[in-house]
DNA sequence: AACCTTTTATGAAAGGTTTCACGCGAGCGA
DNA sequence: TCGCTCGCGTGAAACCTTTCATAAAAGGTT
């Protein structure tokens, strides 16, 4: 059972094959009825353009990838993900663009990368240093990377570490000293350096510390899984190793949700003897009991940013850019609703002053 | 800056483009020496095969497709899709394959079936009389369908009814008589016809009030939409109507989660004055305050199924197959903890007494 | 040295579409 | 009537790979 082709068509319209390419691609170019002849006969075969012809002639399939760094059931089963995509697919079909998920293959990006039939790649949570990465300039295939650095390509990040010293600062004016921060396991090629999203939030979190005269030592940090589980134990093992934080900082809503369960079992009442402060505003952190207060960062517009970039490349090769989306301190129920007279009606605006809220692009370094 | 191509390789490597093919695909065939050789050149200029001209050769992309029929940002946003993703996703990553969403382009299902570069489909929400996918047959495109029906398809499926009904026997037997039923408004394709996931549904509850001596009236349905805003106002506006339900049957999770924030808006406590029982036990249920009693359905395993399923039958033609997966009610918070006695400890199985708890297969019609 | 068998490598077709460059007729102005 | 333009179509190349059939080289036997 071959599939029909375009022979067929032309066949059983009596046309060469250019005009049935014609009938589809650039109807003008016919006689009406011509057109309609083979656009029926089409239909009788029920023809369709072989997707694959097509993006070997054109250079073009039509298709984006989302490049992630881990497993694709981890990533769907990640809310922030799940957001993300949201974004990046809002923009894709209304573009009629299909979209890919790419994903290590066998453990090897690289391999992924380059077998994945795609226009394109939306890069999150992969510095341009990675190796693989690299790989796709030799290739020619334009990328924009999400949450990190690139040198050669357009990147689109959110102001961590304004939104980070945010939160801090909150609770640092409130009095805090004995805050517990949680932070996640670095990915090994960044150890040390204070690289990427974890590195920028947990230097936004110094900042405030040193604003108040204090430093945040080493050991008051622990680091942990992004999961529920992670904040949970975390919590669970620093309230057991003895120490007694009247705060916590989390760097992801999920741990600091974890945290407070760990909290509630352990017979604190949040907000009333601990005060916890997440970060990313994932869906959960609304619907969590407290409701989480946490440091909102425009997960989906980030997506919709990036992929809009994206095809603007594809398009037209414009200029680079670096792209710094606006952070926001949110306050729920996991803090108290203490006046903060400094800080307006309860809302604080993360990011830079010179940012300001609507500011999309920042200035390129 | 044209792509590099296997005539370059060959080129440089001073063979033919027919032993650079080889050296990547049957490396037996060349001598080890040539091998490497070829294989040194390929690196030292970047290449890689092209993937859509190697899917034009061999029929094959490695990508599939998953069809929703909704657009892609609602599909994202909703865990109980990100869940089935994460099952499709844990096998096409863990085969190398390549995972496409495929959502209505402008508007139009079949012109994204028509568009979509991938070797067969698991398609979900659909039914197969949808003319869309007809179209797919036509094509000799495989898939497979999930929460539907297929007659020349093979399809996963859970046992809607049975857990619909093992919910609705449980408030009947704790003697509730006023119940309200929430359920989600139907596709226009299967109005009145009670098709689908909601006919199925629903059947299970009628089934469950005829066996009680019961029947349930029509005006005891409300129809809304499948959000925690819907269930929020149809419990809020049958309650201003003047019901005066004890439990809430909700044909999902989010509507009953939006129905315990209606209930406790209007000073009720759940599951004092109300016991709510949902369906499907999305991650967002066990997190819910109070958490939510609900149908388990192995939503993830679904995708799993299904995908091996198309995989199976991309490989090999094999005989068409309908999988039902079995359902379990789950008691958590939103219901009392009563001794349940014909139950056992609290956990009912749902599924049909023949089915059994492991089955996987269903017995044809 | 001639012949045969294996091993190794190649030429060319096939896969289905798009598009460039061109051809053919008809109509029109001069 | 000649020569042009314009409208409508078409032939064939190009896109890049894989693979079939076959050629060439290498190695072994007599």
């Amino acid at each position: 059972m071959r599939r029909v082709t375009i022979h067929d068509v032309a066949g059983k319209a009596g046309v060469s094959t250019a005009a049935v390419s014609h009938a589809f691609n650039d109807p003008e170019r016919l006689r009406a009825t011509t057109v309609t002849r083979i656009l029926d006969a089409a239909r009788e075969l029920g023809y369709a353009p072989n997707p694959h012809a097509r993006a070997l002639h054109s250079q073009r399939v039509g298709v984006l990838g989302v490049l992630f760094p881990q497993p694709i059931a981890t990533v769907f089963a990640n809310p922030f993900f799940a957001s993300f995509l949201e974004g990046v697919g809002s923009v894709t079909d209304e573009r009629g663009i299909g979209l890919l998920t790419v994903t290590p293959l066998g453990g090897s990006l690289e391999r992924a990368i380059a077998a994945a039939p795609v226009d394109g790649f939306v890069i999150i949570g992969l510095d341009e240093r990675h190796a693989d990465v690299t790989l796709l300039h030799k290739r020619g295939v334009p990328f924009v990377v999400v949450d990190g650095d690139a040198e050669t390509a357009s990147s689109v990040n959110v102001d961590d570490e304004g939104g980070a010293h945010a939160a801090a600062d909150l609770l640092l004016d409130r009095g805090h000293r004995e805050i517990l921060v949680l932070t996640f396991h670095a990915p090994p090629e960044e150890l040390d350096k204070d690289l990427g999203v974890r590195g920028r939030r947990l230097r936004g979190y110094r900042r405030a510390f040193v604003d108040h005269g204090l430093s945040l030592d080493d050991d008051a940090i622990v680091r942990t899984f992004v999961t529920l589980a992670g904040g949970d134990t975390a919590f669970a093992q620093a309230w057991a190793e003895g120490a007694r934080p009247t705060a916590v900082l989390a760097a992801s809503d999920i741990m600091a949700i974890g945290a407070m369960r760990a909290a509630k079992r352990l017979g604190l009442r949040v907000p009333a003897d601990l005060e916890v402060i997440g970060f990313d505003d994932i869906p959960l952190a609304a619907a969590s009991d407290p409701a989480l207060t946490t440091v909102h960062q425009p997960i989906a517009e980030k997506g919709r940013v990036a992929t809009r970039l994206l095809i603007r490349e594809l398009d037209e090769a414009g200029p680079r850019e670096r792209i710094v989306l606006p952070t926001e301190l949110l306050l729920r129920e996991s803090t108290r609703a203490e006046s903060t007279k400094s800080r307006g009606l309860g809302v604080a605006k993360g990011g830079t002053e010179r940012e300001g809220k609507r500011t999309l692009k920042a200035a390129a370094r």
